[in-house]
DNA sequence: GGGGAGCGTGAATGCGCTCTCTGCCATTTT
DNA sequence: AAAATGGCAGAGAGCGCATTCACGCTCCCC
């Protein structure tokens, strides 16, 4: 039952010194000599001691875990980001506790609840959306939280996303440039930030120019979903002859139901633009043109907002008590240009 | 610095009870009184208290926290098996701490230290080699470690993989059976088990059929380095007909290779076979031919057995305690028929 | 009616550590 | 030479909880 670990004490005994000094030793700045200093290393060695992480989080109140909230891995673009935020957390002495949670707002109630027992310094919740009380909920524990790819009205609560609505729109822009007459979108899943407002972007985009949109499915951000939304969508007469797709994901399960079940050419046929610009986005099989959502720029952007509420937590002033807002970053999402889109005359990839 | 949340003392004084009552009414199976529990619970409920994880594994010895170590999550096999090991843990009470590595040694060394720091009931470290100074280290700490697509020969190391040697072997006859008379190989990562497995067996399906390899290149299972691999064995006069590539992440590449620069077509110019199916395998762009890992298999098993080594322990009776073996278990692994690949006759999907 | 048996409870202990506080000594200042 | 300073070590107080122990209570059976 016991852990028969080693010890401070043992150390401590060991090197003939006090435990307390061992503790200092194995403290970053604290204040020891060099001859202590070598003592206890060489004690440590010796009985391979290793500070207790937990105990040490206990006693200082800093647990060094963040816990993350995902979703669903499946879309690549979150195995990319999760790969990513762990280690540059990781590089800042941080490590990743996964929570798992259903869209649903019951479970993601109860999954905050876990966390919060565990004494996280921070939380991450990739695209899941919080009910306010829960905001308030982590709030009250001063635990900070930063919402990854989704964004929320309150404005006490930090997100990142991408400028899904500038996006949004540079499709739009794009696909009429492109002279498509019959443009489509199929959603992902409404009650996300992201599609609001890629849809809301895209949809400003095509009223601008004057073009209504021909049709709309809904994919739900799933492959399968989508695809049969795809399905229903080209049983019309008239087919639309532009796609935009609210994620890569969807986009490739589409794009297998265009050109494999209806034997339809991408992009002669119908031209597809879609989001996030996955790993699998640029394989050669699929080649889509799609919005690019710079993981790496999004991930440090969260990673430095959630430290700096976790230091300022420290310091003792916290945005939400001082009324002062959260931050809310919006990363540059350019268009890639690839080969699943007719490209209109003087598009091209500037600088990407 | 000091978090004011609430504790144990703080429902008991207001439930009229003893803090030992407090926990003995979240600790499930203690024995306390139903009229305890309910003012309690009461109480707990109007301060929103809920037990301190940490301070609870300092006492119990037990953090409910299993370390995962991983190497890369670029190949989706290894998201999907995140996801499925967080979920079948968090099933059972336990969460995920993701540690990231490089594949140096020495980098997995400090990792694995940092991870015992944090006192873990256990370790699932998937695809990374382990020196076993480190396995006698986690041996020596008590904390159970199971490898998880990856094996090595210390009979006290527990590990899940496929049945990788018979993967290999069932690629060799399936590319004779179909008369390809130039068959190659590009293989992953050459320090990996699976990567000698999956080899092993090819070869000996090879031979067994006097059929010599025709090339082979290295691929490390990165996607460039594998497009590189194919783009100099497809330089020869004599370019293969077939093509064993050791995963499916760098099938895609390869196939990208092949098809969008080289201009060959597949399979009829080429047949490839690759191991893993990952989700993208089945994606009607490439369409992979490949030998399935049965991702929730393995994840069961890997879970499996290190609960039960969680529980042995406490129990008192180790493997490595009682000399033992450690299992050691190799999951089914089939061949899924798709279109990379000629398929001889005779060959179908037996009840896949 | 006395002695177990059995259950529920509270006081007390300690898990391994950090941090404050005090005291010591060496060095500097006046 | 006396006083002030600063650097460093050790003692001690908890962090929030589970767990042991001993005690009181009820119930039951001879």
């Amino acid at each position: 039952m016991a852990r028969e670990s080693t010890t401070s004490v043992d150390v401590a005994k060991l090197a003939g010194v006090s435990q307390s000094a061992v503790s200092r030793v194995f403290t970053p700045g604290a204040s020891v000599s060099d001859r202590t200093v070598e003592k206890v290393r060489k004690a440590a060695q010796e009985l391979g001691y290793r500070p207790n992480s937990l105990a040490r989080a206990m006693v200082s109140g800093r647990s060094r875990i963040i816990g993350l909230v995902v979703a669903y891995l499946n879309n690549q673009f979150y195995p990319e980001a999760l790969e990513k935020l762990s280690a540059a957390l990781q590089e800042r002495g941080y490590h990743v506790l996964v929570f798992l949670t259903e869209k649903t707002q019951g479970d993601v109630n109860q999954v905050i609840e876990e966390i919060l027992g565990y004494q996280v310094d921070g939380i991450i919740a990739a695209s899941v959306a919080l009910s306010s009380e829960l905001a308030d909920r982590c709030r009250a524990e001063k635990v900070p939280l930063v919402l990854f790819n989704r964004s929320q009205d309150d404005p006490g609560l930090a997100s990142v996303t991408s400028k899904n609505y500038s996006g949004g729109r540079t499709v739009a822009e794009f696909l009429i440039a492109g002279e498509h007459k019959r443009i489509a979108h199929i959603a992902g899943w409404e009650g996300a930030s992201t599609q609001r407002d890629r849809e809301a972007g895209f949809m400003d985009g095509l009223s601008e120019a004057g073009v209504t949109l021909h049709a709309r499915g809904v994919g739900n951000f799933q492959a399968d979903t989508a695809a049969d939304a795809a399905r229903e969508m080209f049983k019309a007469d008239e087919k639309p002859d532009a796609l935009f797709v609210a994620n890569d994901h969807m986009a490739i399960a589409v794009m297998d139901v265009l050109r494999d079940e209806l034997q339809l050419k991408v992009p002669e046929d119908v031209s597809i633009v879609s989001y996030d610009d996955v790993p699998a986005a640029s394989w050669k099989g699929y080649n889509l043109t799609t919005i690019r959502q710079p993981a790496d720029l999004m991930v440090n952007s969260a990673v430095d907002i959630l430290l700096e509420q976790i230091a300022d937590k420290n310091a003792g002033h916290l945005w939400n008590r001082t009324g002062m807002k959260a931050p809310k970053i919006e990363i540059e999402a350019p268009l890639i240009l690839r080969g699943s889109a007719r490209i209109p005359e003087g598009w091209d990839n500037e600088g990407v």
